[in-house]
DNA sequence: CGAATGCTTCGATTATGGTCGAAGTATGAA
DNA sequence: TTCATACTTCGACCATAATCGAAGCATTCG
């Protein structure tokens, strides 16, 4: 007569109103640090850390360590689709909710992450590179190809250095603007040292801001066009 | 950055382990009575009725008064589909459950209910008065139809008589074994007497089953097919 | 190397709510 | 009517867990 726990678990998880809002607030699908969560719930960031802690043993989220954040995450497809009946079922007999507003726009576009480039043109960049096989991305992991090694050589990046180094010369970095992945790892800051070296960009003062000149939007759509 | 309250009520609705069990019991699509789901979660009767409350109120069961009974069903369709989602997540992370065991086998075939015929040939009969359109279900409303009345009248039954009476001549009644809507009210207790009178079945000696003769089960099953 | 930021852990307080005993209400049976 | 069954309500107890202050750890920046 034993009945199994396992859903009074995942209810009383999402039962709690603090992480029914940070579960709320990753809906959107992008990944969130656990600061901006607490500020979503209301709480302190001790709170928080402690209800994040538990719906990651939950299984809810992921959790991704990127400097000195910590990006929060719905871990998969089946836990934003059981959310999503369960709000619509909320939604039937009841209240609504609001989504939250747009981020800072300066920095959205293109920025400095630490020493490679992010925003909205970093995230192009590594769609750009994946799309044209120069990158293969299986989860988090990127590889570069044989026919990404040689575009890389032929702009001018020295990748037999790269290699000599210890760090990674690809890695995903999470955008805080798009919260979807770009380039980082050696081979990204190569990037962004190149286009600041060719003169198609450079940073702005007291800010992460990256302004490209005319010259250098033009090259850079050029060189990583949209599909 | 006022976030709705809802998900969290229907999590922590469905986040106590008393109450998941009862939700779970439910799951098999049968209403329950109180008594039957406070066994299933392993409390006492004054829990549960708090419990039940609290989930009728929340919109995810309804209840039924049968007699001294109360009967509890899933509200919709969609509180089943946002249980199984739940379930379905919970399951691909670890414990599974087991099914209730069987009832009673003796009187799930055919039953005296009050004083009209219950168990599986009651449903039998109801379904298949509605399959051929001599009784329409709207819900919990039964209404004969005009031919509905003709048949009732066909065979015996003294239509005119059962209008003079004030109870209602169509009612349902939840199958205690089936769980599932029988007929009830004045024409399901002449229904039976009809039974009874034709020698196609008779009352068993200290006991509320009904067993049929060879004739009464052939009559029944050319009176009320199955579809 | 500090200093600052982002987050976790520990500990104590507090409050929500699950639990059951006892008493009360409603329905059916005798 | 009286008794039994099914369930609800009330009241008190108790345990879980949400919360935050303070301190600690990790990482980045200057």
């Amino acid at each position: 007569m034993k009945e199994g726990p396992d859903i009074a678990l995942i209810g009383s998880l999402i039962g709690d109103p603090a992480r029914a809002n940070m579960l709320t607030a990753l809906m959107g699908g992008r990944a969130l640090t656990a600061t901006e969560l607490a500020t979503h719930a209301g709480i302190t960031l001790q709170t928080a850390s402690s209800h994040l802690a538990k719906l990651e043993a939950g299984g809810l989220l992921t959790q991704r360590k990127q400097g000195r954040h910590r990006y929060y995450a719905l871990s998969e497809d089946e836990v934003g689709l059981m959310l999503e009946s369960i709000m619509g079922f909320a939604a039937s007999r009841g209240l609504t909710r609001h989504r939250p507003g747009p981020k800072d726009p300066a920095l959205r576009k293109a920025r400095v992450c630490y020493n490679h480039l992010a925003g909205d043109y970093g995230v192009r960049m590594l769609d750009s590179l994946v799309a044209a096989r120069q990158i293969e991305m299986t989860g988090d992991d990127l590889v570069l190809t044989d026919a990404g090694q040689a575009r890389v050589e032929a702009l001018g990046i020295d990748y037999a250095a790269l290699k000599k180094l210890r760090r990674p010369i690809c890695r995903t970095c999470l955008d805080w603007s798009e919260r979807r992945s770009h380039l980082a790892g050696s081979l990204g800051e190569a990037f962004l040292t190149l286009f600041i070296d060719k003169g198609w960009a450079r940073r702005e003062q007291n800010s992460r801001a990256i302004r490209f000149t005319d010259t250098g939007e033009k090259a850079f759509s050029e060189l990583f066009p949209q599909y």
